[in-house]
DNA sequence: GGCGTAAGTCAACACTTGTTCACAAGCGAT
DNA sequence: ATCGCTTGTGAACAAGTGTTGACTTACGCC
């Protein structure tokens, strides 16, 4: 050591231990994107500083900023699938399920507050290859959503395409709800008019589907 | 011009005329946006470059880059109002109001690419003062929309609040619609099956309108 | 033990960045 | 013609950027 002169008050954390500052750093991102502005605009080492790491142990880590950022969308949905498998929705009645997943949904959402901040600031500002891994994450989810409802009686009259669309039109609508959860600041209360809005919004849906015909829709297009 | 030694061999378009680099400016900000990055992630100086003007020239237009985007948020904005305006939908039968709806909608995205890929990438990723004009403004067409609803028969039976609730899943359901045609590059006619989608999606909404009851207290102003 | 490899550090590089300042050019009004 | 104001220009600045290479430290494994 040269000198001391330097003054490091920058450094956020402790010096993180050996192994660990991979986690470090990915949590150091989440912070920045979240207190700050989105994922472009901050610097690999603004990164680094707030990970209290120097800036070429980034690369010990991660060979692109591109990478860590596809890995924190990576590990969003792969605990979000997680969650949704273990809730096991599609073995509820249709009535109630409404509010049970919405509010299982919401509060999982503020569990995971950066990583969904992330994850929503990056859907259409990110880099492509970001943006297409949200994209088909949501894709999967759409999809998964369809064939659950396959499985009710309320849903027999409806085709497969139109399946889709409907789920389509939920998953929009739950995106929606997370995007303004994540808006509000985390200890107003405020979130529970959002979920009641959200809630009305997916039980109109729902009576939409009660008089929906498939079969006229579905090829009148001679 | 004093002297053409200097080669800037990087200036995109003719050196513009005296008055005109404001909106030299402004285009090529969309311009970068658009093909590039997003907001934030691109420099003043690439700004100016790709308009034909010195850096400094800049600060002659606008005190900031925060200013340039909001200035180009509001434009949009204005535009859009001014078009929904003159379509004067209230004053049609909800009977293919939707199809017209829609397609007039979508057109007008296409119309003005550029201006809604900014808008897009900026509501959840740009400014404090970015996300806050965006979302004022798409609340004013929220509530626009609720009050072309209160006009029809049909929907009588709902309260001011439900009002706004369809509205405002019918307003999500829409600009979902335009980030998806932004999405897919301008010449392919994958559009229209894109907008046939959101507009199942939307006679889906009315038709559970149809089955909605709003509950006696809500409806205060019947 | 000692060796190999992964993880962390430091200094240095060639650039780009935002912003400033003083100055020149255009142009309408007097 | 000359003032006043807006617009455009070039040089310069300090600060921050990504990435490199060579070096040290730690740790698991034989």
């Amino acid at each position: 050591m040269s000198r001391d002169a330097k003054k490091p008050a920058a450094r956020q954390r402790s010096a993180p231990r050996r192994g660990e500052a991979r986690e470090a750093l990915m949590q150091a991102a989440l912070e920045l994107v979240a207190t700050e502005a989105n994922f472009s605009a901050i610097s690999l080492r603004r990164i680094a500083r707030q990970a209290g790491v120097v800036p070429t142990a980034f690369y010990r880590h991660f060979e692109d900023l591109d990478a860590l950022g596809l890995t924190l969308i990576e590990d969003t949905f792969r605990s979000l699938r997680h969650i949704l498998n273990d809730a096991a929705l599609s073995s509820m009645p249709l009535k109630g399920l409404v509010r049970y997943s919405v509010e299982l949904f919401a509060h999982y959402v503020r569990d995971n507050r950066l990583l969904f901040q992330f994850v929503v600031k990056e859907r259409f500002a990110g880099t492509v290859a970001m943006r297409e891994a949200i994209h088909n994450e949501i894709v999967l989810l759409t999809n998964a959503l369809a064939a659950d409802f396959a499985r009710f009686d309320e849903f027999s009259h409806i085709s497969q395409d139109d399946l889709r669309t409907i789920a389509d039109l939920v998953v929009n609508t739950v995106i929606t709800l997370s995007e303004r959860i994540l808006d509000v600041d985390p200890d107003n209360a405020e979130d529970d008019a959002l979920m009641l809005r959200a809630e009305k919004q997916l039980r109109l849906i729902f009576m939409g589907v009660g008089r929906w015909e498939s079969s006229r829709t579905e090829r009148s297009h001679a």
